[in-house]
This record gives structure tokens, sequence and C-alpha cells, in this order.
DNA sequence: CATGAATGAGAGTTCATTCAT
DNA sequence: GATGAATGAACTCTCATTCAT
């Protein structure tokens, strides 16, 4: 019994070991180049291996997926330390999703622009940290209705209002769509205004 | 004289047929799908005919994309057929993009989310159709701007927040990011609700 | 009669015509990017012209590779002008055909390295300019014989010794296999210096 | 520990048998038709097996062409056994080199005359067969001059003269540029004559 | 447990050549 | 006489995946 527990427990960290240094490549050369044997190369192991702890790349890529979530997450969460007011959470929070978006763009782009890893996720257990980084804009946006500060008062909609403008703001930015905008203008600084015109329409 | 005009209009409308029949299988099988040979087994050329009117598949994929801003263009245009109201042409053109983004997913795709043509871009002529797109929504914004109907005054910040959120909301939905929902609500209906409750919160 | 001769006589004037052209492209482009394609591309002529000139690619790279023997015939020719001593003919050639060699790499290449037009000579007429340039070598050895100035007595002999140690100087030139030598000496000086010792201890 | 040197032995065995196989086809079917595809095809293999061994197709041409130089440094190093005469070791390996390359003119075809694989080269260590080849010609040359046997006295000019006459004389002929030689002769035993009053003529 | 070795399938691209018009 | 249009046959190379060991 004993040892079938510790086999267990050894093959998760292996596991982990293996995802952890995958994540590194991935973030360092991107989607594109995260093939299988690029990625098999930099760890250490054969692309056979892999497929001992990950059933196909998907998985692999799911898995990597998940870790960007905890940062994300970990992300999100100090992104409020010592903040009160729901409102000035809710813009932090806004800044910490572009902050990671542009410090991380690859892993942005896995976790909310392909298609690849999100096929795999029908099986997953449903308490995923994706899902816990919502609840955590669920719960700020909450709060803000709770304290009638938001002009939006169903949880759902502000959800998806919120969650919808960051995205677009932030992957339209990824993948060079703003360059339409007029040459004089910085887009960076454009991005911030919109975002603080944004916060200020959707307070009461 | 006249036959060497006939020979041109041929060509081009052999391209266009081309392109075409490429849109469709491009439509049909998606963007990873669409390689040259598939896209040449579909139209029953060789592949290297492709080569003879598209310089390589970047320019192939940027003519597709093209024809999907036309064909946006279009829809977004007639949109507001008879409308006179700005916020009611701004909510018109709303459900015209997502109705577009839904019915051409694939399409959406490679004008929106994929970086491959989009590197094409830069040596084509400034007034292609994206640009046409992006000046409409702007001149709409702009009505509404004048007819102080809208909360936000600058027009580059309105366009950038309009399309953003529009872009989020059919972007998330398309890579399926939207299963987070809880399982009870109806997303289509969802999303409809959400457009129409950011509509009456940017208004006046 | 005169209908026949005068369409012949233009058939032949055209030949030439692209021929010069080719021959351009040719040079300045290269062995490697010289295919049909290019060729018809820069003479402004379709390729399937080409076909109604030349039977294949070989013939007309045959072709052009006896246009580089007639300009090789003229530099060699007038390289003795007003020069008496066969010697000082044999130095002047010698100097000429290398002069010609790295001015026309690609030319050089054509007529004396690849594989590929000579196949086509087995049909030609027997006297092409190629023949040409080799009796003029012969003529020069010939003097010198005569004149008893070189310690090689037959005329085979000494054309076959100073066309191989000329062509191999210049080839291993171009082919870059005179890296080897350190690189301390100047490659280019060291083979004039080669090229004078040759003459001296050829020299009765 | 045995294990691993036994695998690695293997691979490096298996890598010669694909060297060698493709040498084969190589040499019987000539540089042109020596494509990755074709080479694999002949030795049983996948054309993505290849790429297990060789990064490309230029690093199995190089590995081909240094196949070549051993050999060719094996034959030249035999040539002189038992000869003390630096002049008729000199006359050995001139035969020597004629004969490899009458034997192997694919080989030195590839190893002298192609320009691919020597873009290769840069970045090889110095110490290559082909290096070898070279310093095996000084020494002997330095022999003859050493001994006083042969009229250069500069060890690089006779290098220089003496390969570029070689390579010369082997590459028209493999060129087939011997033809313009009167039919009358035979071209082999011109040859022969050509280098014996080559060796003549450069004696003391 | 780990992997070395192998591959089938497929990618984009180029080229000499042909032929109906 | 000239050509626009088309293509078959190649090319090199990459990738996710498998399986005997």
């Amino acid at each position: 019994m004993g040892i079938i527990e510790r086999k267990e427990r050894e093959k998760i960290e292996k596991r982990l070991l293996i995802l952890e240094a995958a994540k590194q490549i991935f973030i360092e050369e991107g989607f594109e180049k995260a093939s299988i044997r690029a990625i098999s190369d930099r760890i250490e192991y054969s692309p056979a291996t892999i497929y001992l702890y990950f059933k196909d790349k998907n998985e692999l890529l799911f898995a990597i997926h998940e870790l960007g979530f905890e940062k994300l997450l970990a992300e999100m969460s100090s992104a409020i330390d010592g903040i009160e007011d729901p409102i000035e959470q809710l813009r932090k929070r806004g800044y910490a999703y572009m902050k990671f978006a542009f410090e991380n763009p690859e892993m942005y782009d896995l976790m909310f622009i392909q298609n690849a890893p999100i096929d795999t996720l029908k099986n997953q257990e449903v308490w995923s940290c994706g899902e816990q980084n919502f609840t955590l804009l669920c719960e700020t946006i909450q709060s803000c209705i709770d304290a009638n500060l938001i002009r939006i008062k169903d949880l759902n909609v502000a959800a998806m209002s919120i969650w919808s403008f960051m995205h677009g703001l932030v992957s339209l930015r990824i993948r060079n769509r703003f360059n339409k905008f007029n040459g004089d203008v910085d887009v960076h600084e454009l991005m911030i205004q919109t975002l603080e015109t944004m916060i200020a329409i959707v307070k009461v």
C-alpha cells in the first residue's frame, strides 16, 4: 500500500519536474517552436519519456497551460494586497492581467488564444487553475456589485464584459492588430487610457 | 487591344476563382488544414499552379484574409441600412460583427487571431479593406460622440474600447474559453445580454 | 526562295538577340540561378519562346557557352597584339586566361567546369569557338617549339600541360580550394608567382 | 557503462553504414542524382532517418567528401611504400592521384569540383583529411626541395603548381574537355606522356 | 522506468517542359 | 511566331508518435 502510494507520488513529482522545465522553454522559445523534440531536448529527456507522463502533445500543452494559470493566479492574488476598495481591486487586477500578458505573451497565447490545449479540457477536473482565476475575477466583481459600485448588476454579464474587454485589448495587441491606429499615437499609452476610461465608465 | 484586356480580365477572374475555392476549404477545414497541397487538390489544379497566381502561401492567405474583410465590410455597411440613430447603428454593427464571427469562425480566425498573414501586410497598400472596416467603426463612433450620445469622448479610446470588447467577446467564444461559465447559463444568450449591457453603459 | 532565305536570316538574328540577352543574366546571376524561367523573364520573352530557338536547356546553355568562347577568343587574340616573342605571347595569354576566368567566373564555370552543356557537343559542328581557342593556344605553343624556346617538344603534350595547369590554377581558385593555403599568404599573389615560375621552368 | 559504450559504437557504425551506402549511390549515380530521397530509398531507410545522423544534406555530403579524402589519403600514403627517391615519390603520387580520380570520378567531383560541401567546411576542425592530403603533398615536395631535386624552390609555389597541374589534368578529363584533342590520339596515353614530361621538366 | 531508433505523413517550394491558342 | 497557362516530378526538411529493448 505504502509502496504504491510512494510510487504514485514520485510519478507526480517527476511529472511536475518535466513540466516546470518544459514551461521554461515554452516561454523562451514560444508556441511555434515548442515541438516535442525541442522540449525533450531541452529538458534532457527522450521524446518517448514525455509520452510516459502525458498522453499526447495536447495533454502536455494543457498541463503547461495550467502552470500558466497558476502563475497568473498568484499575480492576480497578490495584485490586491492591502487594497480594500473593490473598484481599486478591479483596476489593479486589470493592470496585473495586462502585465502578465505582455510579460508572458507566449504563455498568454497558449492560455487564451490557441485552440490546441482546450480540446483536452473536457476530461479534466473541473476545479483547474483556470477556473480559480475566473473565480477570483468573479469575487472582485461581486464585491463591486455588493457595494453598489458598478453599473452592471448581473455577475455573469459583468464577468463576461470585463474579461472580454481585457482579453480583446491584450490579444489584439499581441497579434499586432493595433497597427491600424494612426502612427502618431503611442499604442501602449492609448491602451492604458482605454483601460482607465472603461473603469470610469463602469463605475456608478 | 481587346484581346489583351480580355486576357487580363480572365487572369483576374481565374485568380478570384482559385481564391473563392481556396476560401471554401479554408472555411470548411480550418486554418491548420489549409496546406497548399490541400488547396490545390480541392480546386483540382496542381500545387505549382497556385504559385502562378500567388507568390507564396502568405500571399494567398493574405488574399483570402482580404476577401474576409470585404465580406465583413459589406455586412457592416448594410447593417445600418435605414438606421439613423448613431447608437442604434453601433448596436447593429455590434451584432453584425458577432454574426460574422460566428458564421465564419475560420475566417475570423485568419483575420483577427492568426499571426500568419499579418506579417505580409506591411508592404500592402494602406487603404486595404481591413482599414476600411476600422474606418467604418470610427465613423459610427464619431457620430455618437458628435451627437453627445456616448460617455467616451476620445475617438481613439472609444474605438479601442469597443473593438477590444467585441473581439474579446467573439474570440473567447470561438476559442471555447467561455466553457468556464456555469453550465446552467446559455452562453449565447449571455453574450447578447452582455453586449446590450455594454451599450447601455456606454450611453450617456 | 528569297523569302525563305530572309526568314532563315531573321530567325538566326533573333536567336542571337535572345542569346546575347540570356548571356547577360547568366553572367550576372550565375549558373545556379539561371533557370529557363529566370532567363525568359529577364529577356522579356515567354519560356515557351526559348524552346522555339533551342531544343532544350542544354542547347541554350551550349549556345551561351559558345558566346563565352567567342569572348575568350577575342581576348586571347588581342592579348598578343604587338608581341613578337612567342614566350612573351604565351605569358600574355596565360594572364589573359586568368583574367577572363576571374572576371567571368560564372562563364568560366559553364565553359570548363559544368557537365551540362558539353553533352550537347557531340552533334555540333566541329569547328566551334571552343576549338578555335584551343587552336590559338596550339599556335602559340607551336611557335615556341619552332623557335626552340620551350623544353617540351610535342605539341599535344605541351598544349595539355599548359592548359591543364592554367585550368587547375583558376578552377581550384574559383571553387575555393586554395583556402588550404596558410592564411598568411596572399593567394592571388601566390598564383601570379606560380604562373611566372611555371613559365620560367618551361623555358629552355 | 559497457552498454553505453556499445550503443555509442553501434551508433557510429550505423552512421558509417549509411554513409558507405550513400557513397555507393553517390559514386554510381553521380552528384546530381544524389537526393536525400534517392539515398534513403537505396539504403532502405526513411528520409527522416538520415536526419538522425546528419544535420542536413550539406553535412552528409561533407561526410562523404571526408570519406573520399580518407581513401585518397590511404592511396597517397601507400603509393610511396618502399620508395626512397623523392622525385620517384612525386611521380608515384601523381599517378595515384590520377588513378583515384578516374576510379572515383563522382567522388573527385565532390571533393574538388563541386561548390556544395565546401561551404560547410569553414566550421570544421582544421585538421580534416583534406588538409592531411595537402600536407602529404607538401612533405613530398619539401623532400624534393631539400634534396635540391626540383627547380622550384618555394614550397607554396611548388605545391600550387603541381596540384593545379594535376587537378587541371584530371578535371578536364572528367568533364570531357579533352575531346578537343584530335581523334587520332589516345587521350589517356597522352595524359601519361604529359605527366611524365612535366616531371622531367620540373626536375633539376 | 526510460529511451534510441525509426518513420509515415506531410509541409512549402522550384523547375524544365508542353501545348492549345 | 509567340505565349499564357499549366503541370508532373522533384526537391529538402520537420514533426508527433511508436515500439522493441
